[in-house]
DNA sequence: CGAACCCTTGACAGAAATCAACTAAGGTGG
DNA sequence: CCACCTTAGTTGATTTCTGTCAAGGGTTCG
């Protein structure tokens, strides 16, 4: 591991109150490894053997039945993932591959569940992150029940315009498809959607949206902080905000 | 409370292995009610007050957006919920309603989180609830993204016949129209879905369903325990199974 | 007995998936 | 440096699915 990553990873929530003692032993087993693009790292299923910590690229969880697939989420640096898995000693819900070039620190799960047995302090903080977890995917569950496909789209060019500080044009910061995946549709149906919310008060050039109208776009999206998470400062668990949504 | 059921809710896996000393301190702050049905428990986006404890009847967690509304989970004796938004000390992201007179247990947030925070023991007990409630909503996630309303029906009918000991028949123990709800469709959609089954196997006379032709309806199913959930014993949290999902 | 309410059914409209074709951009290898 | 290939994105035509509106039967409960 490189010298300036383990200050990093000291510094997350869920390891920056555990002893340090603790912290160490914890790394004593772990190891950062290099992946190259479009690898799949967990194949749902499998047994959880290592918490995964996301020092740089990105990463994307989604899941698979038959012969389908759908994105569930997309970490970032400095991002955990598949944590209630290595908790439960539960096969994977989930699989993982890079969208880019990506370093991860693994961190076996033996060591972690003896660890957080003995530290406190490491046991509230895995509390805190799961119970985020746990509700940032009732927040997409919700979403998905409770919105029509346009309406998804329209709230979460809301809400990411609301993390990018209410700017009114920004770029998208994965491709279509995938967003169009974790939204709940085909990239078809988010093609057309997103050109029919013109009359909603928002335009697109390629990868960049424009809000034109941003009370035409609240009417339709009706944001919500139960459905779409707390506004700027509270993302909850990393230091930078999840580009889609972590459910990891 | 009466004299039974504080033993009833020390054996919860959530309560059973702190000290004694820690759960009659957590139990001091806690009091039992009795609730008429269709009552409101709990209304998304206040403020958790309490950890509720599910002692006999039945509590749906629901969610509203905009005019609409959805089930998205049900919970039975003896059942926890809305424990992460305890734990978080954030605005509750579900409602929560009787669904028939319904005695229910109370404790303080303010006491769960002193107490987990110098009971190791219990503090571990309620990473293993809050990683099952995650795992469980994701499967419920990944059946709404990956499956279409007949094959959630089906997977949901497949399920609740391997839960009740793989019989052939057996009869819904929730209302059609919430059922519907929980699996994402309005009931007009699970009244003509269910009669389309009857060509995959299932045939129904009122609230009873009968499987007639197992293969047929697998093969429309296509169970899948990173979905469906484990098969019979592996009921995660209570001691009785929970009837449409339980995600509280 | 009446009033709700649940469930079902029908007719219809709207939404979304599918299939197919085409464009444009990026990367590779000659 | 260019030709080629791959892939993301778009668009159109079509089908399938799903929600909506409306009506009627059956049941429960007051």
């Amino acid at each position: 591991m490189r010298p300036h990553e383990l200050p990093e990873i000291r510094h997350l929530p869920l390891f920056r109150d555990m002893l340090q003692a603790n912290f160490e032993a914890l790394m004593q087993g772990a190891y950062a490894q290099a992946f190259p693009a479009a690898l799949e790292l967990i194949r749902e299923g499998d047994p959880a053997d290592f918490l995964h910590v996301v020092i740089s690229g990105t990463v994307e969880l989604y899941a698979r039945w038959g012969g389908r697939e759908c994105t569930m989420a997309v970490i970032r640096p400095l991002g955990t993932f598949i944590l209630a898995a290595c908790i439960k000693d539960a096969p994977y819900l989930m699989s993982a591959r890079t969208l880019e070039r990506a370093r991860i620190v693994l961190i076996p799960t033996s060591d972690l569940r003896a660890i957080f047995r003995r530290d406190p302090e490491f046991a509230v903080s895995v509390i805190q992150e799961l119970a985020g977890c746990y509700r940032a995917v009732v927040r997409h569950a919700k979403g998905l029940k409770l919105r029509t496909s346009r309406e998804r789209i329209a709230s979460w060019l809301a809400h990411r315009s609301a993390l990018c500080g209410n700017v009114a044009s920004f770029v998208l910061p994965v491709e279509k498809r995938l967003l169009a995946s974790y939204l709940g549709m085909t990239p078809e149906n988010l093609s057309r959607a997103l050109k029919s919310l013109e009359a909603d008060g928002v335009t697109m050039d390629g990868m960049r949206i424009t809000i034109t109208d941003r009370a035409r776009l609240h009417a339709l999206a009706k944001p919500d902080r139960l459905i779409d998470g707390p506004d700027p400062a509270g993302a909850s668990s990393g230091s930078h905000p999840p580009s889609v949504g972590n459910e990891g």
